[in-house]
DNA sequence: AATAAAATTTAGATTAGTCTAAATTTATTA
DNA sequence: TAATAAATTTAGACTAATCTAAATTTTATT
């Protein structure tokens, strides 16, 4: 098997790829709290092992085997904070750093058979997909509240920023997941947004906006 | 907190304390699977951290502080094993391995709340005592079957060998956890046991007898 | 008590992952 | 397009944990 980390670096290219063709050494280093020079050895290790394809200079890309990789250690991630959550108890903004450790736990068949307990769960707290067992992800697209214009509506699907901070500003707000909002006014000055929310009204910032995502 | 390394290392000096006043170094080589040189800088490195006390061919003893963190990583050991049994459906001789990972998720916030998630439970799978959160461990003192005579009986109540071999043994004939069981004769020529099982009987040897354990 | 055997420690090396500082390559811009 | 800035890699070093082989200490045996 592979080393944790070995596996950190994978699944962290995995999300830098989602926003990016080509993942750099330097947006690498800044993800995993470590140094450039230190991201160039690791690399060079991972392509000996075919498992990320690797031009100096030019950064690199997963090969399949190293994404099947990363999407199974998402997995495993994504489903250990649904347990956190839905059997422990847990808040949505407490449980990321647990599941940093838990996703490094080798045994497939322990992942599936926790996945089956819990009723094979789609989304996790965050509103994540969690990946099969096949590693095949439900891609539902969604946008964020700042891309609808006033009297439009949507449910509450996700978060672009996973921070602590942020999910504990939303709980407080009542902006949770599955939560109905229908924007009443855009402020021109800020372009800070009056969201109606079941009962009662409350105004995010753009920066707020940008982060939090819904469906139609 | 501590490296992986260092909780194995203090795990392994609890389980053979258990046995012996003083740990020696070729006892913990053996059980950790590596060199008696090994185990010595790593003696080093915990007394220097004054988790165990350590003179120089003497063998070692843990200190208060190091007794704690062993006893902590057992309760965790312990309750993850009755997770994987009670609500995953693993078998009593699948569990150790996974076990030997989950029981270095640091949280211990996260191990309260499995805890009290299960229902507190007093015994792991295989019988073995769950350390509370204040580390205190139930002992109740068991012998084993080979220690009692023909037309005594027992309830079955642990195990001294944990390997999965043996476990399976056992399962196959029966001789699981909670059952009664009595000595309905003792063949002289090898000492092998001829017990009374609910409806049927099994035989089993000298060996097999004295790692199973019950209370009268 | 002297010596042999066993257990343990020391010395020196290795590997994984990281670091700093210097060198190199690529990108930017005047 | 030449100079400069930014990004990346290389070189050399460090720490944790391990190893082999040699040296030392303890224990057992004659």
């Amino acid at each position: 098997m592979n080393t944790l980390a070995e596996e950190n670096y994978l699944k962290s290219i995995y999300h830098l790829s989602l926003n990016a063709e080509n993942v750099s050494t330097n947006q690498l280093a800044a993800l995993l709290n470590t140094k450039a020079s230190s991201v160039t050895d690791m690399l060079k290790k991972l392509a000996d092992k075919e498992l990320i394809n690797y031009t100096p200079y030019q950064g690199v890309t997963l090969t399949p085997p190293g994404e099947k990789i990363a999407i199974n250690i998402i997995r495993k991630h994504r489903l250990w904070e649904f347990f956190l959550v839905e059997k422990l108890n847990f808040k949505w903004d407490e449980v990321h750093e647990m599941a940093e450790e838990m996703e490094h736990i080798s045994s497939n068949e322990l992942i599936d058979r926790l996945d089956k307990f819990m009723g094979y769960p789609k989304y996790d707290p965050h509103g994540d997909p969690i990946p099969d067992c096949d590693g095949k992800i439900k891609v539902h697209d969604l946008k964020p509240v700042s891309a609808i214009e006033i009297n439009e509506s949507g449910i509450i699907c996700g978060v672009r920023d996973h921070s602590a901070g942020f999910l504990q500003y939303l709980e407080k707000q009542g902006l949770t997941i599955g939560k109905k909002i229908k924007v009443e006014d855009i402020i021109e000055f800020d372009r800070s947004m009056v969201l109606q929310l079941e009962t009662k009204t409350v105004q995010i910032s753009r920066e707020v906006a940008n982060n939090l995502l819904i469906t139609l």
